[in-house]
DNA sequence: AGCACGCCGACT
DNA sequence: GTCGGCGTGCTC
């Protein structure tokens, strides 16, 4: 008898090749199988949709496209050693590629972890042996074991106690609004001890957005369910570890052997089995949306899978995004807002009261003020009683420009609209955008003249002229100020950034200077002051959404200070957050003096719902790379104009074709037009439809010179 | 996405 | 004379 197996492969959307591949075979294959299929002259890995009873021209379903007239080539070898990838998973790889217009393969296989692809299937059996047994019941499985659990190691407060309560009573997605110091970690690690101590083959997914947290994470994980577990119970999945690492993670996450998944936003895709619980930490964090290739949103995914596949899903933060915020309701059986039922923990455990918020008006500073006395002044102070402070600017390098002042030369980049930085340390001029970087000239290149000066400052700068300030400051023993830096040039290295983070807490540290890096996560036990140099930037952004932005890290920075009411108490003092700014009255700052999210976000709320913005109404982008700006907005006004007769049209919004605020990067040209609708179906009507036409139109005279094309559905930043 | 084929510039 | 640039086209 014989079959025609139809597979994903990776291949991109395209018009001329459909979503699946069709192959013959002697017998079926079941659907989530892996195979290796011939692809032109090579082999790859493919993973099996559906497999139909060949009969002739006659198909039970249908081919894929003109794929019945050809003579089909036979399957590869399938990984028969591995179950089949089950049918959530295959819905959820289905949903993703649907909804953020992309191939089915280009999901299924970027999803599976990189090693599958080039591995036999006998070197793949000895990587399943070698797997550890699946949980050999570990210490205690007993019912007794489980009505008696062990001592933890902290009590619940009363906030956390009815979280939980309510998370276990109820199903669905819970908003865990949870200020700094409140205790949501807590509340993971026991809504995760519940599940799995109720169902032996249960599995949770606990996801971070970045790497950087995902060490800390585990080892909370693991103190707590490796002994309870076994070895093995907890695996992470992030795009740090090696190929092999991530290929043992997944497969036990596949097989049901590992209880827990620790991840970026990649792990939304991890393979498992007795999915029941998903947590998102820090669910507003931009770094859920993935940026480049397929522009999907994890906590999003996370919300549709926990539903698709029955499971709890629990978004952590202390300032949603405000779409989540939207789609959660203060308690069980109130209509108002969402369908996410909102659980508030308001209450700081363990910690100091928030820092007392100060703004500094930087209209009443002299011009070029970089930091004000008065915060100068606060700074030494804490110096001087060996406390720490935390000064973040969100700008690397020594300075943003280097300018002559002669003939206004400025160090743009030959191959960006942008200029390059001014990196003091390796005398560079690097652009941020391309990465081209050149040894500083010595003299003006277009006219000279030695006297080349930066402008503007960056974190190098900032920590370099500290230091001078506080030449004569001395530590409580009479010993020099010691200041550090952190950002994404000092953290480079390997482990620069864990070693450095290390010198923060052992107190070799007095100032920290760093980007929005030192902002998250970290708990700096003996910080007592943080301050942001310049925040305005943000405030009258043309991104609508950078106020929202601005507002989460101002308020997770202050959560940085006095972590430790202890450490507070003895050292008689109190944490303070400050502020320069040139709008002290901004309601943004108003809010954050109070911590108070929810006065923010409720007016923020209505003015998008005035404006007729997210989360009132769905957008997406279409942008075009070209070789010139002409040609990538002439392309996107084709586009428009192709889309006036689709199904949709009417309820979408597109806007004219502009270009990216960065304009040119690496020599290419970039455009994009926004499109927006208050009905999400339209949109993805309305996309789905396009879609073939933008790659027939590239072959159109309006196409020409367009070097790619991409959507990006709910994108973040436009 | 890969990987071929194909047609124009500076080097073993 | 070749090596190699990446433009265009194809893969069940």
């Amino acid at each position: 008898m014989s079959w025609r197996i139809d597979v994903a492969v990776h291949t991109p959307a395209h018009a001329a090749l459909g979503d699946l591949l069709s192959y013959a075979s002697d017998r079926a294959l079941a659907p989530g199988t892996l195979v290796r299929v011939p692809l032109g002259r090579r082999e790859v890995l493919g993973v099996v949709w559906r497999s139909a009873l060949d009969e002739g021209e006659v198909h039970a379903a249908p081919p894929a496209p003109d794929a019945s007239a050809m003579t089909l080539k036979p399957v590869g070898i399938a990984l028969d050693g591995l179950a089949p990838l089950g049918e959530a998973w295959r819905d959820l790889v289905m949903f993703t590629a649907r909804y953020y217009q992309r191939s089915l393969g280009e999901i299924a296989l970027a999803a599976l972890p990189p090693q599958l692809r080039d591995l036999t299937n006998v070197q793949l059996s000895r990587r399943l042996k070698r797997q550890a047994p699946p949980a050999q019941a570990p210490a205690d499985h007993t019912p007794q074991a489980m009505q008696a659990p062990q001592a933890l190691p902290v009590a619940l407060t009363q906030e956390q106690s009815e979280a939980l309560a309510r998370i276990e009573a109820g199903s669905g997605t819970f908003l865990l609004f949870g200020s700094t110091g409140s205790g949501k970690t807590e509340v993971y690690l026991r809504a995760v001890a519940t599940l799995l101590e109720r169902q032996p083959d249960a599995q949770a997914l606990v996801m971070v957005p970045e790497i950087n947290l995902t060490p800390q994470l585990e080892t909370r994980f693991k103190a707590r369910f490796d002994a309870r577990f076994g070895n093995g119970s907890v695996v992470s999945l992030h795009s740090g570890m090696t190929h092999p690492q991530r290929l043992a993670s997944w497969l036990a996450a596949h097989s049901g052997a590992a209880r827990i998944v620790l991840g970026t936003r990649m792990a939304v895709f991890a393979s498992m089995p007795g999915l029941q619980l998903i947590v998102v930490d820090e669910e507003h964090d931009p770094s859920y949306k993935q940026q480049e290739g397929a522009r999907y949103s994890a906590r999003d995914l996370a919300v549709w899978r926990g539903q698709r596949e029955n499971a709890r899903v629990l978004l952590g933060s202390a300032t949603p995004s405000l779409e989540s915020w939207h789609q959660s309701r203060p308690a069980a059986g109130t209509d108002s807002g969402g369908r996410y039922q909102r659980l508030a923990m308001p209450s700081r455990v363990g910690a100091g009261a928030l820092p007392t918020v100060r703004t500094v008006d930087m209209n009443l500073q002299p011009g070029k003020t970089v930091i004000s006395g008065v915060l100068l002044d606060a700074i030494g102070q804490r110096v001087a009683r060996g406390e720490q402070s935390m000064v973040f600017l969100n700008r690397r390098g020594y300075a943003p420009v280097l300018a002559c002042g002669d003939c206004g030369w400025k160090s743009e980049c030959p191959h960006c609209s942008a200029y390059r930085v001014f990196h003091k340390i390796d005398r560079t001029l690097r652009c941020h955008h391309c990465g081209f970087a050149e040894r500083v000239p010595r003299a003006c290149p277009a006219c000279g003249n030695l006297d080349i000066a930066p402008v503007g400052r960056g974190t190098e700068r900032l920590e370099e002229h500290l230091g001078e300030l506080f030449a004569d400051v001395k530590r409580p023993d009479g010993t020099p100020v010691r200041i550090a830096r952190i950002d994404a040039d000092s953290t480079r290295a390997q482990g620069a950034l864990e070693s450095q983070l290390a010198a923060v807490h052992a107190g070799e540290v007095d100032v920290l200077v760093g980007t929005q890096m030192i902002a998250k996560g970290h708990d700096f036990r003996r910080i007592t002051l943080v301050a942001a140099i310049n925040p305005d930037g943000a405030l009258f952004s043309s991104d609508f959404r950078a106020p929202e932005r601005l507002f989460s890290l101002l308020m997770q920075s202050a959560g940085r200070a006095g972590r430790d009411a202890a450490y507070l108490a003895a050292q008689g003092t109190t944490a303070e957050m400050w502020l320069q700014t040139h709008h002290g009255q901004h309601p943004l700052f108003a809010a954050l003096r109070r911590h108070d999210y929810t006065s923010f976000a409720e007016p923020e709320l209505e003015d998008r719902r005035a404006a007729g913005m997210p989360p009132f109404a769905f957008q997406a982008l279409l942008r075009a790379d070209a070789r010139t700006q002409e040609a990538a907005q002439a392309f996107l006004t084709a586009a428009s104009a192709a889309a006036d007769v689709l199904e949709g049209a009417d309820r979408v919004t597109r806007y004219p074709a502009v270009p990216l605020a960065i304009q040119r990067v690496a020599n290419v040209e970039r455009a994009q037009m926004l499109l927006e609708s208050p009905s999400r179906a339209a949109l993805q009507r309305l996309l789905a439809a396009w879609q073939p036409l933008l790659h027939a139109l590239r072959r159109e005279p309006e196409g020409k010179g367009v070097i790619r094309w991409l959507i990006d559905v709910d994108p973040h930043s436009i």
